[in-house]
DNA sequence: TCATCCCTAAGAAATACACGTAGGCCAACC
DNA sequence: GGTTGGCCTACGTGTATTTCTTAGGGATGA
């Protein structure tokens, strides 16, 4: 059976030195190589691409979800684990969402990053019991925003407001709007200002932005 | 210390009787009562409100995130923990948006239970491994299908004309913009046109349902 | 009855939009 | 090596919208 191929990413030689300690005895796999910056990495990868990237996301030249995404596209059989010193949930979504397979935190253990490697090599995902709960704490609240979002504000405003709201953003014009109601068109304007000054809306793109939120209208 | 207060919610007798044997040795909980559907549910809840309402998914009358929904919003001291057999993605995210504390799949374990019992009552959330796996998972889909989703039509506009409608959809004004971008606002205005021309618009309206369909600016 | 909110409406100045036109630049093509 | 076409730039003109102010009439409730 062929070893996995291991190609190792960080600004730091400690870290680096680190990593390579740790996986130095495990025998199915080999360190390909190993690289500070983004461009050092694509420079020595185009020669042999790795089964898998150990990635850091702070790099001096890009950032570890650049690379991902770069490796995503042009290395697609390339596969990144992202080891972080960074659990804040952004980076952990942008990673997924840049093509990440995994994500530890960098104290995470030796047994736990071996984990990793098997699981991604074997086409799995792996994230770590902290990063999980993160996920999932994240989960839940987008569960819940997606929920509360319409009703964050009781919408303050009348039910003509609310209709002449809902026929602009739906993109009827002033005088389509005072055509179809049989009102001025003075009055649509009257009625726009109310809304947006009730709303403390700086433009009409707010409002429309404020009708698609608070689902007046579907976007 | 006073005890847990826990209402059962199930339309099978045999599962209600099952959990019951389950719970009834754990010292610091108190079965308050149990009901087969969610009609008998608010008429036995209403004299005393649970701690803890131990919910099914499927009942004869309605459904357990119908239920939910009533309950953090009627009874917001009282916590739903969800009990299905269904663990399919979607129960999960309702629930988890009805208001639901925790899932746990039919074939759980006493200790699973309790512990998801206690982690609730005190203030937490709790999902079984399994349910959580699936909701990683669903974390993962989402936050992919968040980077192909842009891709759906591809744009396009030009470099210059994204950047346009990227800040006025962001809301400044022409003037802003041209100001920003150092170009005479006359030039703000062709770009504008060209965009709308472009892409068969009618109004600014839907020029910025385009902006936010296609995740050139957030909502 | 008075205060308040809602719907209605208008005037005037500033700003934005629709549409046509056009020059400079650059890359691709024959 | 000129031509074509796309892109960015810009203006003129006429129309529409926005911004700000003012205001009457009806409903509601203290």
């Amino acid at each position: 059976m062929s070893k996995i191929r291991i190609f190792l990413v960080d600004d730091h030689q400690l870290v680096r030195d680190g990593i390579k300690a740790l996986l130095i005895s495990a025998e199915d796999l080999i360190i390909l190589g190993e690289a500070s910056s983004g461009k050092e990495c694509f420079e020595k990868i185009a020669l042999e691409p790795p089964d898998i990237l150990i990635l850091d996301i702070s790099l001096p030249d890009t950032n570890g979800i650049e690379i991902t995404k770069r490796i995503t596209n042009e290395y697609p059989e390339t596969r990144v684990l992202i080891l972080s010193m960074y659990t804040n949930e952004d980076f952990i979504f942008n990673s997924v969402k840049a093509g990440a397979r995994g994500y530890l935190p960098k104290n995470t253990s030796r047994e736990e990053l071996l984990s990793a490697i098997h699981a991604i090599y074997n086409g799995e995902e792996f994230f770590s019991d902290s990063i999980s709960r993160i996920m999932l704490k994240s989960y839940v609240r987008k569960a819940k925003e997606d929920d509360l979002a319409p009703q964050r504000g009781p919408i303050p405003l009348t039910t003509r407001e609310i209709e002449i709201l809902k026929l602009f953003a739906e993109g009827f014009i002033n005088k389509e709007i005072s055509d179809k109601l049989d009102i001025s068109i003075r009055t649509v304007e009257t009625h726009k200002n109310h809304i947006m000054k009730k709303l403390e809306l700086k433009s009409t793109v707010e409002l429309i932005k404020y009708a698609i939120r608070n689902k007046i209208v579907e976007i």
